[in-house]
DNA sequence: GTGAAAGCGCTAACAC
DNA sequence: GTGTTAGCGCTTTCAC
């Protein structure tokens, strides 16, 4: 292989042209692959690029064709297995119609967001997937719609703005959810959940995450149903940091009525809530029941095995993918847009509180 | 906000200098923050810009500077919350300097990676991390060295180049484990991987990665040391997907002379081998032993905890971040090359095996 | 089919 | 300090 070591200048188009003895419109031109260029031409030119080793520098294409063939990814944290999920099936899709994916990580803060969007407009990419920090701050999501560049949301919606978003219903699956737990005997539910908000919990209150939102409304609805007063001192949000995770698990579990049942919000907190169960020496399901959001592998392999809401997150991430490409292509959307629907899997870790121990 | 929805062209610098009518080069001066400009001109350009909410083209800047201010990121699958953690660390610590991170995944497939590489320099990164696929297929790496643009290999090397690695010495620790389970009593050590090769193992076989090929090495240095015959038989590469992972584990372990103890060579791989011990209603560590690499958090919610080993990923992240950027900045190499060693954490999976039992 | 020349939006020389 | 003039490496008219 010729790859002459200390070479500085990159090979152009010029370069290459030079040597195949042709204009360097018509080198471009069998390079890109595109005009009209005759055989014997399109031979010679591909013949000197390949001996002088030439690569398109893709920077000065997408600069005049206004195309740069990638597109922004914005998460909150990748680390999260969850999003890891849905990054996987934005990327496997977007390789397939030859996009590339500039992945921003921003920690769930509004802030970062916002810069990773302007970051993300600067560099050009074709078009952006968003899975917002916030369902309320939404003007820089706005402001993508207004400069006409493709926008679909991931994850969880923004507010009142009209665009694309690949969610997961969760009022439906919290109301059902929640009434499989109150069916179970279950009274005192608790909700816990890293959502940072200005104040604790209030019935009514505006929370900046829609996903949080739907499914408390899911739970109080089942609630409503049952006949039974929602317990708001069981919504735990803020929950932070794993230390902090424990200790509003321990508080909710060692109160004078302490839950009988406890929700996490994703796989991450349920680490560690099942930790601070287990630290307590409380045993799963018999003296306390437990279900989480998110279905990962791990959840079968405890004792009990963890009954869990299953998200279709992979296929969110492909479909956001494919939406967005369809966007970028000034395709049409595709109706009816897709519904994805969690699933409630029973397995082992929510038991049954019989009558005389719900009167306790 | 003056978000003029349908605009079509972008607002440009010469937009932003006929405004403030100044030169173009001045305002690209006070917009870009470089040159020379008076403090009354860069008043009028600022007010100017934000006026027309202009925004800079980064990748018209790119072009005249040659930096994209962009590193590219190749893993084999980020998914796998073991890279998961590593791009938290590469992207944290990228977005500190001011760089952005492009990342692909490759599905562990070399011709996937060429690709990954090729894409990359051609969008002109200013520098690459790669966890290479194969040790041994490393031309491509090769030539990234020779055009002189900035590498870093992340947790594995590429046989005999010379270029920075950021990764954890397997020989060791594998040396170090080994010595664990055999002092137990085990001398039927399984070790499971997804590594494909063209055929089953052999001693000395020439491994494509260096990673196993260490571990290898590092248990028949301990079977060495301790006089015993290392168990060729237990070595089972090509685990492949869940259901070929649950087969190869009952093998070993329902073989006439079967594997007491087994070694899962990643995370991922460990949950279905867990599942595959379960199924065959074995107990942990009563029936079989179990000890994997990778310290997620799940595994300590097993019954029992489970034995691993910890590898320093995300600082592993955080210095192939740097080290990259360093090169980028010019900076000679940091010496000395900082060492990442794994730990042997010791919880519950590992069972000691009696005399009586070891002879059967 | 082919080539000359004019951009894309910015930075970098170079004069003044 | 400021403006003029070249580029960066490509694509895109527009003639021929």
């Amino acid at each position: 292989m010729s790859s002459n070591g200390s070479r500085r200048r990159e090979i152009t188009v010029a370069d290459v042209a030079r040597a195949a003895q042709v204009s360097k419109a018509q080198a471009a031109r069998a390079l890109g692959n595109y005009g009209a260029v005759s055989e014997e031409v399109r031979g010679r030119v591909l013949a000197a690029a390949e001996e002088l080793s030439y690569r398109p520098n893709e920077l000065a294409r997408s600069m005049n064709t206004g195309k740069s063939n990638t597109i922004g990814v914005v998460v909150g944290d990748i680390e999260n297995p969850h999003f890891g999920l849905a990054t996987r099936g934005i990327t496997d899709t977007a390789k397939k119609s030859g996009y590339n994916v500039i992945l921003i990580n921003t920690d769930e803060d509004t802030a970062a967001e916002v810069d990773a969007v302007r970051v993300l407009l600067d560099k050009r990419v074709d078009g952006l997937i968003v899975a917002p920090a916030s369902s309320v701050a939404t003007r820089h999501l706005q402001s993508v719609q207004d400069s006409g560049r493709p926008l679909v949301l991931l994850d969880r919606n923004a507010g009142p703005m009209d665009v694309e978003t690949m969610a997961v219903d969760m009022a439906d699956i919290s109301h059902e959810s929640t009434k499989y737990l109150l069916q179970a005997g279950h009274r005192r539910i608790a909700f816990i959940s890293t959502l940072r908000t200005e104040s604790s919990y209030r019935a009514g209150m505006l929370l900046d995450s829609s996903q949080i939102a739907d499914r408390l409304e899911g739970m109080q609805q089942a609630y409503r149903e049952g006949g039974f007063d929602f317990p708001v001192d069981l919504v735990r949000l803020n929950a932070g940091d794993a230390e902090s995770i424990r200790r509003v698990t321990r508080e909710v579990l060692l109160m004078p009525d302490p839950a009988t049942a406890v929700v996490a919000s994703d796989g991450l907190i349920a680490l560690s809530i099942v930790e601070a169960i287990q630290e307590l020496g409380l045993a799963i399901p018999a003296d306390v029941s437990f279900l989480m959001y998110d279905d990962f592998a791990w959840t079968r392999l405890t004792t009990p095995p963890l009954t869990v809401i299953a998200q279709p997150v992979y296929n969110m991430g492909v479909a956001a993918a494919k939406a967005l490409i369809r966007q970028i292509q000034g395709l049409p959307r595709r109706t009816p847009a897709p519904k994805f629907t969690a699933t409630l899997i029973r397995r082992g870790s929510v038991g049954i509180r019989r009558a005389a121990e719900v009167r306790k």
